[in-house]
DNA sequence: TGATTGTATGACTATTTAGTTATATGTCAA
DNA sequence: TTGACATATAACTAAATAGTCATACAATCA
């Protein structure tokens, strides 16, 4: 891969190295959530939260869609879960 | 997950998050390399790419092997050069 | 031994960024 | 309209960390 390909690829994962945003992906795995959904789920305040998902959605790892004065998030691609349950296994593994 | 568990997740994810530490994986993805080795092929200085490689062992992405006074550093899971790709494809994919 | 080469590390600076607070923007209902 | 609710964002602080420089440590060779 070229640097710039490295790079895009480096920014990527930097969004994936964050606790707070690994337990909101966590939280809209199985189907959307609202702002507020995500909100309760996590236990994290609103403007964390909806700061966390502007990145991730920059990133193109969330989908975003309105619904009236609702949002709802939900996963983009699914490969994005199977990373993170590649890596659990990975480190469980390992110990 | 439990939080633990995602927080082991996340540091995982935040080593593969940074340019320089996927050149160095680049660099050694085919066969383990020394430490010089991977300063001539990353182009970045020996204190930075030791630096670098002190905290992907510590993260267990790569493995350390003394040879004399040189030490080898190679991938220690397949997987790790599986997901970069994947991501690579990812990101091409959707442009 | 001393000199040289390869690697690691401590101290420092500059940058990035997670989280907070307060507020703005947008949407619906009465 | 007004008021209530849902989401986004600006300003700020504090913490983490990439990169640099100098130097320490370790292993080899003359």
């Amino acid at each position: 891969m070229t640097d710039p390909e490295l790079e895009r690829v480096a920014r990527h994962f930097k969004q994936l190295g964050e606790m707070m945003r690994l337990k909101i992906l966590q939280a809209i795995c199985k189907k959307p959530l609202t702002v507020s959904g995500i909100v309760e789920a996590t236990g994290a305040t609103q403007a964390n939260v909806s700061k966390h998902l502007s990145l991730l959605a920059a990133a193109g790892i969330v989908t975003r869609e309105k619904a009236g004065q609702r949002v709802y998030y939900g996963m983009k691609d699914p490969l994005t879960v199977k990373m993170c349950e590649l890596v659990y296994t990975q480190l469980t593994k390992s110990g």
